[in-house]
Order: structure tokens, then C-alpha cells, then sequence
DNA sequence: AAAATGATTGTACGATATACAATTATTAAC
DNA sequence: GTTAATAATTGTATATCGTACAATCATTTT
């Protein structure tokens, strides 16, 4: 296709022709949350070299594909989810992290909520939930990305609203408190946490409780996006701590 | 050379064999800082297409390189220098981005010392200075990467010592502050920026003043990176505002 | 000696972060 | 139906930090 294009640099010509492939891919780090704890989609390789080892999901991004569009992709053949929260994370070059063709892949992480995915689309591709505290050896280098993920997201949830995409739309605010310790590893005071939450103004308090964990139950809650796009047209942030 | 591996999962070879050169890239935004202001380093395009436009300095990544040594191995041969800040930005993954072979391109933005370069090399590459806040029209998404560089700039320089990497060794604190007026883009209280500089004990003052903006002279001061590393052990960070 | 210039310093107030415990709503048990 | 149990909900006091604000100092030039 690109050959038959006129008026190329001459240097880029020759740099094409002279050239081997160099692969491209992306690997997805998907975070859900469920039980007070952080988790992370895996799945075991079916096919040598490698077989049986625990692997973030990936793919090549092809010819015609943008990179943005290859891991929503990727995510959307394995949880079925569309518009999902996925951020680029970082780029992952190194001549020998693949010990097959020199591939660089592009790391994104996800965050998506366990109540919406396609439970049997995860099953057909081996894929499995894993506890991010209790994570079994993965292949290349993709413990460093999920390393380089959690540290990521721990920076960013400080200030921009990440901690809603985790949870179903309708939560509580215990809830939302435990998906913040779960990322920032430590406990939260309730007090403070409520009084930082609120001060936003962009949670709606709903007319229904949830009873699932208490007696008393707590009133479900709503964010409420377009009072946070104001929030930040005026140069405010979202922080919780 | 990777075609006579062993044991390559079987889609990994499929795609590979059936696939196109994908070409991958790096464009390294080079900071400097002179006069009160930001500058970036650009260069004229000598080939054609594009001829005569300006563009940030980049190249192909070889086979044989990790995509960090690549960005290195152009601010070296451009500026001669080595060790210098350097940091990923993000990538630009667009299908449509080059008009001509697909090619994706890490961006990575760097700082530099403008007493320290090579002047030469710089004028052998056609490479110039320009103000930041009064840049040339750019090719491809070159104007992007600029403003995500400077947009990412302003974030990191809250919490950790970038200025320093823009001036010489010993430098003195109203330099210090106009580094930081200009990532910023607005004016600091002299008070508050000192006040806040000291309090984390990471500046050492010099017994030498620079009389080159006032009579008076200003002292010269060092960045102890030492205590830096302890600073940030402690779980600080070098807050300047 | 006086004027000019930029460097240097302190204080007061408001906002924000953090530490800390009693009360409330509801259900289950007796 | 009273009591016990459980988790949800709420307020205050203090320390820290961000920010506004102007006078004095060191040096050179006139």
C-alpha cells in the first residue's frame, strides 16, 4: 500500500526497504474491584512458547488500526465492554523483552466494573480475575507493567475521579471508601473521606438504600458528570484525599 | 534473524509473515530555557515531502535498539549531549498521522542545560531555537506533542525538580523562579517561592554571587541531589507552589 | 552623598489536611 | 417489645499549608 506513495524522503525509503518488522502491540492492564480488594484480568497462554503461563491480554495492532483502537479492541473481544476508562500507560521498547520478534507493546490500563462484563466471553478465552495483592508469576515483562500500572493509578485517582468507573452506577459511600484504600493501599477515615467527597458537589444522593452489608443499609449514590465537567472548567480537581 | 527462532506461537508468525512494516519512531521535544522563556530546539526539513517546514528532531527506531536509547541516541547526535532529562510523553498511534508509511512515534521530551550543548552540531543540522510562545507552524502532529510536552511539564514541575535541569549548576533563585514563572505561565510571589524552595533543605548556597542582572549580585546556589533522594525516601516531594 | 536597581526577608489570614468518638437506623435475638 | 448487635452517619478542634502583601538591604552609578 504505503510503496506506491510519491515524494517520500529519500531516507525514510531507504530506512523502509533496508529494514526488518518490527512488531507492534498492546497490552491491556484490567483493574476491577470486588471485595475490598483490587483485581486483575488474566489469562493463560494456550500456546507455546510460554504455554500455561499467566499473560496480560494483547494483540498485534494492525496495519490499518489506530493504537487507541487496538486495545479497545483487544478489551472489547475479551469483556465484551465498549467506552470503557483505558488510558495509555507507558511504552515498553526494550530490544529483548520478547524473546520471539522484537515487538515493543504499548501498555493501557483499563478500569471497568465487575457487574457489566461479558462473563461468558472471559470464560471462552481462559481469562480469569486475580487478586491484585495475590498475582501469580506473568510472562515478558508484564509484572512490570502491572507494577507501573498500580503506581499510575494510585497517582492519578488523587485527583481526577477514577474510583466511580470501578463500580455499578448506582454505590454507596462505603463502597467508594473501599475502592479508594484498595488503591491507595491504606485505610481512609470516614469522616474526612465523606466530608472531601461531598465537598465536590458532584455525588446525587438517591431515594434507595443498599442493605447488603449492613442492617441500617446506606443510601446509594450517583456521580453526576456534567457537575464535574463544570468542577474542572473551573480549574478545580477532584481529590479525595 | 528472528525468522529462525524456534518454537514462535503459531498467530505470532501468522501475523508476522502476512503482515506489513509497521515503522516505529521517536520525537524528542528538547526544552531549554533562556531570557525568562521556554525554548524548543526545531529543525528544517531538508527532503522532501515537507520541505522547508519545521519539525521537532525525531527518528526511526532500529531493530536493534530499545525505543529510550533511540530518543538518546538523537539528542546526542543533535546536541552532543548525553545523561540529559528525558522522559516518555506518549504515543502517537494514529493510522492517518504520516502521509506516508505508517508510522507511529513515541514522543519523549527532554531538558537541557543551554550552556551546555554543542553549538556546532546544532548548526550542522539545520537545528534552531525557537520561543515556545511563539513556535512556526510544525509538520504532522508535531504541534500536538508541544503542547501535550508542555502540558505535562506543568503537572510534573509541581512536585518534582525539573527547573534545575534547565540551568546551569550553580544558578541563583531569581533564575530559579523565572524557570518556574515560565512552566507555569504565570507570575510567582518572590516570598512564597523562596520561602517554599528552602523549606526542603535540597539548596546549597554558594559562597559566589552573579552580578550579571543587578548591583547588588544574587548568590548562587547548588541542587544538593543527595538530599533530594532522601527527600523523596521520606515520602516528600518537592512541592514549589 | 544621593539615587537607582534588583535581592532579600516576615507576618497575618484563610484554606485545607488530619486526628479523633458519639449517635443513629435497622435487624436479630431474647 | 425490649435489648443487643451491626454498620452508617455526623462534627469539632488543631496543625499545616497556601497565599496575599511591602519594607529593607547590598551594591553600583551619578
Amino acid at each position: 500500500m504505503y510503496e506506491e506513495k510519491e515524494g517520500l524522503p529519500a531516507v525514510t525509503r531507504k530506512f523502509y526497504e533496508q529494514s526488518e518488522k518490527m512488531l507492534v502491540a498492546t497490552d491491556c492492564i484490567i483493574f476491577g474491584f470486588d471485595a475490598g480488594s483490587l483485581k486483575l484480568l488474566l489469562f493463560k497462554r494456550r500456546v507455546s512458547p510460554l504455554e500455561g503461563q499467566w499473560s496480560l491480554i494483547g494483540s498485534f495492532v494492525k496495519l490499518d488500526e489506530d493504537v487507541s483502537a487496538a486495545a479497545e479492541r483487544v478489551l472489547e473481544e475479551i469483556t465484551g465492554l465498549k467506552e470503557v476508562y483505558m488510558e495509555e500507560l507507558k511504552v515498553y521498547g526494550a530490544v529483548d523483552r520478547d524473546p520471539g520478534y522484537r515487538c515493543i507493546s504499548v501498555g493501557q490500563y483499563a478500569l471497568i466494573r465487575l457487574n457489566e462484563y461479558d462473563k461468558e466471553l472471559v470464560k471462552e478465552h481462559g481469562a480469569v480475575w486475580h487478586d491484585v495483592n495475590d498475582l501469580p508469576p506473568l510472562v515478558l515483562d508484564h509484572e512490570q507493567m502491572v507494577a507501573d500500572a498500580l503506581e499510575k493509578l494510585k497517582n492519578k485517582a488523587r485527583y481526577q475521579p477514577l474510583g466511580f468507573e470501578l463500580l455499578s452506577e448506582k454505590f454507596t459511600i462505603p463502597q467508594l471508601q473501599s475502592v479508594y484504600e484498595a488503591i491507595f493501599q491504606r485505610e481512609l477515615d470516614t469522616r474526612n473521606f465523606r466530608k472531601k467527597v461531598f465537598s465536590h458537589n458532584v455525588l446525587v444522593k438517591l431515594d434507595e438504600k443498599d442493605k447488603s452489608s449492613s442492617k441500617r443499609g446506606a443510601f446509594l449514590y450517583k456521580f453526576d458528570h456534567k457537575r464535574y465537567s463544570d468542577l474542572i472548567k473551573g480549574g478545580s480537581d477532584f481529590g479525595v484525599l
